[in-house]
RNA sequence: GGAGAGGUGGCCGAGUAGGUCUAAGGCGACGGUUUGCUAAACCGUUGUACGGGCUUAAACCUGUACCGAGGGUUCGAAUCCCUCCCUCUCCGCCA
């Protein structure tokens, strides 16, 4: 959530950037407005509570001393009614307000480019070549299948499209890459923490996803819960309302979770194979920084998630997200994107945030101040270290051999039993 | 699912026959005095949010709200009433 003052003291800026996301800044007029009308209703409010704890300790008073006190009750009683009457228009104004605040995208940082879609992301760097190791190397779709390894078809008997099951060496496969990176991020200096994968609409809140995105989420409609689309959902709001001590951060955690999303709207894209699913592996990492070091942090976060590739023998780019194609709550992303020879695609596997402190305003989660400091949020920041079927994609179609094989990274093969080849 | 107990500041904890509660006291933290150093002792300070004033800004001054949440009664609510949420204990069920 955007900072209520940033708005009223300075709302060209916010108009600026939201222009720059391709956000409607429309809101804003909205937002300016209910805000000054709603100071104008406080300060009436105030005064007048003010007037009624004044006239109250003089009942107390003049009662004590048997005085007659029915003029002050009577004239009271209307004070008292006046204020009533204020608190509920105001009330239902900040809930307007809310609602709005809520709805409205974070600023793009400084150095993110300009431009309205992905088309104008830019490449930052890459790390290895994008070619086809030969000729007709198959789609991992076909590849897994053919290795007895991933069941497409099973997953749609079991629970429908976009539903995967994987078999024997594939299972083993997950498994491995999840264990690797978590062991990973526990050497770069991250927690590993276990959570629920169901959270309630307050830390869907806390983080972003909701009020806008609820379509996009799994919900359990009797209980009111979640399932997570990410791992970043709770484990951000393990500090959820809280203050956290200078000293104690940068907090780093890392997490496995499945990830659950519904993909409404994006039906008849990347239909097939492990591309787009409703439910798949991740590993997570999240931070919560001092402001000062939040930009340093994210630089980390992105090398700490392309060691992984770097594990797998991937070849992969950096690519920094245009203004217009950054996500609801971040102010600057880097997607890590490795390349899949067999279906010619980079694949987006990881995606690195910095939030500043438009997470941690939703949650309030608070950075404790010192002596004759204005009281500050904590920065957040997230990536995925990484995101599983996309990788098992691309180590299905690089590590693919003429001979109808695929080689095992030589880092994976402790956590494969020994092995060198899939299958 | 059933029964009971309870939710008060960073933490512990007093306070409920409504009116200096402007929330005691303690701990912790911070500052100071003392001290060769440390400790102890003593003195002092100590929340959050939102307004207003002053200001480049901070500091500061001032006001209001906040005792789980929301309503109600009242001139006035931590205190009385209603609804809800959460935590703990016991019982039941269960991997």
């Amino acid at each position: 959530m955007i900072d209520r003052r940033l708005i009223r003291d300075n709302p060209e800026r916010v108009r600026e950037g939201l222009t720059r996301r391709q956000a409607g800044a429309d809101l804003l007029d909205k937002v300016f407005q209910l805000d000054r009308i709603h100071r104008t209703n406080i300060h009436s409010i105030e005064t007048l509570q003010h007037e009624r704890n004044v006239a109250s300790q003089e009942i107390a008073t003049r009662k004590k001393q048997g005085e007659d006190i029915e003029n002050l009750h009577a004239s009271m009683k209307v004070t008292s009614a006046k204020i009533k009457e204020l608190e509920a228009t105001n009330k239902a104004i900040e809930e307007e307000l809310d609602v709005l605040l809520l709805t409205i995208p974070n600023l793009p940082h400084a150095s993110v480019p300009d431009g309205a879609d992905a088309a104008s992301n830019k490449v930052v760097r890459t790390v290895g070549t994008a070619k086809k190791p030969f000729d007709d190397v198959l789609p991992h779709w076909e590849m897994g299948e053919k290795l007895g390894i991933l069941d497409l078809e099973a997953g749609r008997i079991v629970s429908g499209r976009g539903f995967i099951v994987f078999r024997g060496d594939g299972a083993l496969l997950c498994r491995a890459l999840i264990q690797l990176m978590l062991d990973m991020h526990i050497e770069q200096g991250y927690v590993e923490v276990s959570i629920p994968f169901l959270v309630h609409r307050a830390s869907m809140t806390g983080t972003g996803q909701l009020p806008k995105f609820e379509v996009d989420m799994y919900r359990c409609a009797e209980d009111d819960l979640f399932l997570i689309p990410t791992a970043e959902v709770p484990v951000t709001n393990l500090h959820r309302e809280s203050t956290l001590e200078k000293d104690k951060l940068p907090i780093r955690y890392c997490a496995y979770s499945p990830c659950f999303r519904r993909e409404a709207g994006s039906h008849g894209a990347d239909t097939r194979g492990l591309l787009r699913v409703h439910q798949f592996d991740k590993v997570e990492m999240v931070k919560f920084v001092h402001p000062d070091s939040s930009y340093d942090e994210l630089e980390t976060l992105t090398t700490d998630a392309t060691a992984v590739l770097d594990a797998l023998e991937l070849p992969y780019r950096v690519v920094t997200l245009c203004a217009g194609d950054l996500g609801f709550a971040s102010a600057k992303t880097y997607d890590l994107e490795t390349y899949a020879p067999g279906v010619d695609k980079w694949l987006e596997v990881s995606s690195c945030s910095n939030f500043e402190d438009f997470q941690a305003r939703r949650a309030e989660i608070r950075l404790r101040k010192s002596d004759g400091e204005k009281h500050k949020f904590v920065h957040t920041l997230n990536g995925s270290g990484l995101a599983l079927p996309r990788v098992v994609a691309s180590i299905l179609e690089v590590h693919q051999t003429p001979t109808g094989r695929v080689r095992i990274p030589a880092k994976l093969r402790p956590y494969m039993r020994g092995k060198e080849f899939l299958g």
